[in-house]
DNA sequence: CGCAATATACTCATGACGAGTATAAGTTGG
DNA sequence: CCAACTTATACTCGTCATGAGTATATTGCG
């Protein structure tokens, strides 16, 4: 088994919401993701990025998944006849960093993807987009009905309804069109803040996968305080998805799943009538997830 | 950046699925999955593997995904102090290679993983293994009562329904109670038929994977002969999800994605009223999915 | 006191989904 | 050539999840 050597990397989107903003760590000025090499001491991927990530902002992970990994050998960096694989991760930590040395900083996510947050209705950032993207599908006559339906489809346009969870697929067909800095856009408000190297992709991938991983798994709660308001928890997931959230419904799903237990106590943060306080009932077995079939299963 | 430098390679799970039973592309008489290092000449690891598994196959992948990325220590190969770092591929392949040279051989899934095959009700090896997992679960008084839940969820005892995309979790709970071969446990009829180092645990992550993903893409198609009748498609689906269909249901189903269109053809290949053949139309958008929501939405 | 703000508890309509039944159109064998 | 069997196809029905809307508690504050 002879294989190319080749230089291996962690990249992590780790994520926390603070006051209904999800944010990301990065690094250089909020132009990057963190990273570092893959070190000899640790024993599975999983466990030395939790060292490391509790090193560096001093708080624990509630929650580690590993995204995707790339190798294009275009990514490796200049001069270099070496390939550089790099190995990404989700990880979901419960608060912000302290503004320590100023070396690691926290932004928001809507600063670099400003079409994605549709919790006050449709971002005017997307007026712009949708003229550039009709733009780029008519360039090419050939190919210029299916480029307008892949459009429509991605973004919500016409009856198409808008997609959450389609992230990436945006930010891809951004970046084809040309309409990303990174694709060698010149700099416009509505594109949002560019980052180095793919490092606003691997963002999107990140996004897109939490987005539709609340749906199925009760990851939310590792971005919560260890107690907190139904209106709190509703206000984090609506971060998360981008989108406003019908209360009572959202209180009678999660009565549902009996994800959670009243504390006894009451809050009284907001200015209205107190509110019960919540936590998450760990003893409840992480593998809950409601297998939601779409097969018409047949019971025998 | 000064990243140690690692081996890379390939692993791939190549599945076709043939008279109903679904089968994985193998080597050394079904001992491993093919694997190769990652060549340079590649661009991206995806168009890597893509060319590979022509060359090998004679077929084209239809589909292919990526599984996840391992690069545990324990993982390197004996006597070597680099890193060996695997990233494993989900590939779906529409035929099985013509029997050649004998190199690859192609084993059904469940040759593997007895435990998971329910088309036919409750498969006899989980007696045996029920009370393997019994007896490990009382070996810890401290732990006991935690492991009995967690037995009951993963394999649908008590009343706890059968979840068929729990097949890694399932894999993983009988590793680390010692009873497959991988483990350390002696070879039983119902533990199923080993593999090389951690083959079996990747094939188990990507038969995960692809029963979650049949349920909201249409990735089956890629499996599927060019025209094929509606009891093919849903015996093909069945096969994959190891579980029994509704046949109206199922066909309600297929309808009302719009996926599919008459060929105008009949087929009389099984002994009774012919059936219309269909074929998938490839015009529809890839994107196609059926977002489930799972979010209590409100529509402003 | 009355109003604003928030929390909480309902009702209602629609539609997806599990389940079952009925009818059509062929093949096979006495 | 008719009867039995096999497969295909078309319905109906009840239940429950989900989207949507409305009504009723509690608090603080001017």
């Amino acid at each position: 088994m002879k294989s190319e050597l080749a230089h291996a990397e962690l990249i992590a989107v780790l994520t926390a919401v603070t006051s209904d903003a999800p944010r990301v760590m990065t690094v250089r000025a909020g132009e990057a993701l963190p990273s570092g090499p893959l070190e000899v001491g640790h024993r599975s991927l999983q466990s030395g990025l939790r060292t490391w990530v509790h090193e560096q902002t001093g708080h624990p992970v509630g929650y580690l998944e590993q995204l995707y990994t790339f190798a294009d050998s275009d990514r490796a960096p200049q001069g270099t006849a070496t390939r550089t694989i790099s190995i990404s991760y989700l990880g979901l930590v419960r608060e912000q960093a302290a503004p320590g040395a100023g070396v690691p900083g926290w932004h928001g996510w809507y600063e670099y993807f400003p079409w994605e947050d549709h919790r006050e209705g449709r971002p005017k950032a997307l007026a712009a987009i949708e003229e550039g993207l009709a733009a780029w599908a008519g360039s090419d006559r050939s190919r210029s009905e299916h480029r307008h339906r892949r459009i429509a489809f991605t973004f919500g346009i016409d009856k198409a309804p808008w997609n959450e969870d389609l992230v990436l697929q945006r930010y891809e067909l951004l970046f084809e069109a040309g309409l990303v800095v990174e694709a060698g856009a010149s700099s416009a408000p509505e594109s949002g803040r560019a980052m180095f190297a793919d490092h606003r992709r691997i963002l999107a991938t990140a996004i897109a996968r939490l987005r539709s991983k609340i749906k199925y798994r009760p990851v939310v709660f590792e971005l919560m305080p260890e107690n907190f308001t139904l209106l709190q928890l509703q206000r984090t997931v609506e971060a998360l998805a981008g989108l406003k959230l019908h209360k009572p419904n959202f209180r009678r799903l999660i009565d549902q799943q009996e994800l959670i237990e009243e504390t006894g106590e009451l809050s009284n943060e907001a200015g209205g009538r107190p509110a019960k306080l919540f936590r998450y009932r760990r003893a409840i077995l992480d593998e809950h997830a409601i297998s939601s079939s779409r097969l018409p299963l047949s019971r025998n």
